[in-house]
DNA sequence: GAGAGACGATACTAAGCAGTATTGAATACC
DNA sequence: GGTATTCAATACTGCTTAGTATCGTCTCTC
């Protein structure tokens, strides 16, 4: 992957590649500032520099780009968790660390949680679509319930409820928090997320 | 406001009030399939046997009919709530039984929750939205948090945490759990709320 | 360095839709 | 009972925008 594709000296024009992410950023700031369906195609063209040949040049149309965008973020999300229970290994003060990350995690990404309340909407009305939906959904749902077992093992205590429940209980809470955060700030103190977690693992 | 109305003995035109109710349940049910952005107005006025000019006629255009539906729904809601909580009387079997029903009612009403947030979209990007948006969602918690205030004192037990951020919990757990489920119904068994309830509450 | 093909800019098309103007009919008022 | 007014249907306007067609230019291959 490195020294197959030939450099020339000077690129007055950038590679597909480079293109396509910046597209796909440019999707991003202008899907989550304006909704989906009231963005243009025009006015990501031009948040990426580029005009809407490029973006027909590049995705097959305005789904697609969409669609293209969140699975890469979603995969990079899913990731991130899957490393940050790798790393982490306090027992205990799991749970409130992790929950007022979180909470810093959410009003840092408003953007994130916007794009991908969206997708949902989408999801849910579409058949197909709802069905990758779910698939990731439950990668998610997979690896936190792993982590939820693995720690209650180590701990040796049982968990409260099966892992498959707590799990979806920690990503329903985890966006249900992000929307009363973003509608009102005010509504969620720092420490809210961590303090629900831990009355609802230990 | 009954008697200086006067009823000719047959109308042939429905009263102001009957058309505007047609076209806000139609609004429902329209903006909830398509979406707000892609539902047309000739589409709502159809569905409620009406054509646009009826729209134009009882409302300032699109947003005021969107915004008086989710007004008059919310304000629906928040009152079955209140109801509900003044009938309930069980301290302790309450939470499974609040949880189970309420599981049934996000899955009976799930185009409530699209209406929901689709409108909690539009007002995270417009703030004199939000603020409405706000107003409502303080007064739910309160509702909430005023419930679970009383059933601690009832019980003679503290409750695990502030009643505000236990209130917050619940309302976040609804609507994270509506997530799940209409993106994904086998992902929601049909305790997982009242289990999760009675964890955080108790 | 010449020909071929990839990329993306520009110009255009067609469709959808919010909102307006106008008109016809039902009701209220005198 | 006749006139004014309210209400909603119809017809129309203007604008936005997804998608397409075309053309110029950069880069790769030989």
């Amino acid at each position: 992957m490195s020294a197959d594709t030939k450099q020339p000296k000077t690129r007055s024009r950038p590679t597909r590649a480079q293109t396509r992410a910046r597209l796909l950023q440019a999707a991003g700031e202008v899907f989550a500032e304006r909704g989906y369906d009231r963005a243009s195609l025009d006015d990501v063209a031009a948040a990426a520099g580029l005009t809407k040949g490029a973006v027909y040049s590049s995705f097959s149309g305005k789904d697609e780009l969409f669609y293209a965008l969140m699975a890469e973020r979603i995969d990079e999300r899913l990731g991130l968790v899957a490393e940050a229970v790798d790393r982490q290994n306090t027992p205990e003060a799991m749970t409130s660390d992790v929950g007022s990350g979180l909470v810093r995690l959410i009003s840092s990404q408003a953007d994130w949680h916007l794009l991908f309340i969206e997708f949902w909407t989408r999801a849910v009305r579409d058949a197909s679509l709802r069905k990758e939906f779910a698939r990731h959904r439950r990668a998610a749902r997979e690896v936190i319930a792993r982590f939820l077992e693995q720690q209650a093992t180590e701990a040796g205590v049982d968990l409260p409820a099966p892992a498959d429940q707590l799990a979806v209980a920690v990503l329903a809470l985890s966006n249900g928090i992000a929307i009363e955060q973003l509608a009102d700030p005010d509504s969620i103190d720092p420490s809210t997320f961590g303090v629900i977690l831990s009355l609802i693992l230990h």
